[in-house]
DNA sequence: ACATCTTGTATTATATTGTAATACAGCGTA
DNA sequence: TACGCTGTATTACAATATAATACAAGATGT
């Protein structure tokens, strides 16, 4: 694209840092071992791009090695970034003391979320009941329109935004269930709009019914959303609606960050 | 050092990575925002240097920039290279599911650790209670001499990586309970290999009491630790050895990783 | 209110540094 | 045994990062 090229003739833009990021974000859910060839083959770069750039990960700590199978992995200083993230977080550490609460009167697993372009990221999360392990993992990214605490932060912004949004963001199949009818989702986020939260059931995982509440700045601009997961083999929507729904709004409603 | 010359001359190793990668690192726990300036004070780069870097990494999407101070803060993008860690990272799969079951059987906050180096990191976290928002957050680092999961692991090593630990691993002293005593902490994990679990009290926090036990692989080698955090104004040392040390002992010892 | 310091931004000519090509060795496969 | 596919190591070359610099805009202090 017309941007990489723009990029190439910045002075302020170093194109090695941007080759060694690519090597960083070659890992992932799918592909949490990788040779140079699969390096190569993810990320584009030439093999000995690869090879360079990749040694050197190596050598600073953010990789390892297999000394069998010769192949990388992601360091636990992958985590060591998220620490220092979670405490640029303001709104997390708001949070954090409420949602401890809300986790110890619901019993259930609680998760607050943050909206980032199309998408949602886990920011918190408390699992309490077993579940997919990338539902109990930090730093996560759903499509904002098929999490609750997407659409229940959408719903709080203009009609305008909403329908835009509705029209036009990605959606993604995780389950047979997972609503692919962007009316229907139009109707859940503006009945969510009118009860103050947004409930779903099997749009992520098959089993579950989720709760959601938003989090509102100051001046009433949705920075987050509580996100309240519950097996829907005990749960209905009903019960969800009528027992956790209050709490989630109440322990959302608490938090008003000043940003 | 030696090593920064050698690594200069290593046609595998790319110095202008190294550099942008010192930029992701400034910021830390009290460093959460900081201008052009600061990243020079930081990192030791030329301004020019860091003028680039930091564009770069801007552009890339892991810096947001607040425009009206102009100075640099850690995106999201931080988080979700924790989520790609937690994928590769098997012990941590195999635990979640006996980590939540603990969590719900003790309603206590419960933690997994890892050693790396001189340290332990907390891998997995579901804080139960209110507390510092360090202790809540992932990817934290403790010197394993302080830690009681540190110690735990510690004890299942030989006598001689004990003693060579205890003498010349950091220490740091966070509270002022904090046991500086090396002989002292010595006596503590010898205690702990007897009994199966180290108990600590206001080593990392002043009004905590823990309780951790090792997880070991099918070989023996202690690979991580559950660790059980217990407000001191309602547990002593005795009761959380009675009441949470056996249930701690049992989840860790139903984690057994092949490798 | 003024002068001064500090900070962020933008530009340039230079050589340092990353580059791609290549060759080799170790493995598993055919 | 030969072949393809890895990962590793070394080169001569030029593309890219570099440091120096200049400027503008705030912040600081008197």
């Amino acid at each position: 694209m017309a941007n990489a090229k723009a990029r190439q003739q910045d002075t302020l833009f170093v194109t090695s840092l941007e080759k060694g990021m690519r090597i960083l974000e070659a890992f992932s859910e799918d592909k949490t071992e990788l040779g140079l060839a699969d390096l190569v083959k993810v990320t584009g770069l030439e093999k000995s791009a690869a090879q360079r750039y990749a040694n050197t990960l190596y050598e600073l700590g953010y990789l390892e090695k297999n000394p069998e199978t010769r192949r990388f992995r992601p360091s636990v200083k992958y985590l060591e970034m998220a620490y220092s993230y979670l405490w640029a977080d303001y709104l997390a550490q708001l949070a954090m003391p409420r949602l401890i609460d809300l986790s110890r009167q619901t019993s259930q697993t609680i998760n607050m979320a943050e909206p980032i372009g199309t998408d949602i990221i886990y920011v918190v999360r408390m699992p309490n009941h077993r579940t997919n392990f990338g539902a109990s993992a930090i730093g996560r990214r759903v499509p904002a329109l098929v999490a609750s605490s997407g659409r229940i932060i959408l719903s709080r912004q203009s009609d305008q935004a909403i329908r835009d949004a509705v029209n036009n963001w990605p959606i993604r199949q995780y389950t047979p269930r997972t609503t692919m009818d962007r009316d229907a989702i139009l109707d859940n986020i503006l009945m969510a709009r009118e009860k103050g939260y947004c409930t779903t059931q099997g749009q992520v995982l098959p089993d579950e019914v989720n709760v959601a509440a938003p989090i509102c700045s100051i001046d009433g601009i949705p920075v987050g959303a509580i996100h309240c997961s519950l097996p829907s083999i005990r749960w209905t929507i009903e019960r969800a609606e009528a027992e956790i729904a209050p709490l989630v709004v109440e322990a959302a409603q608490s938090i008003v960050p000043s940003r």
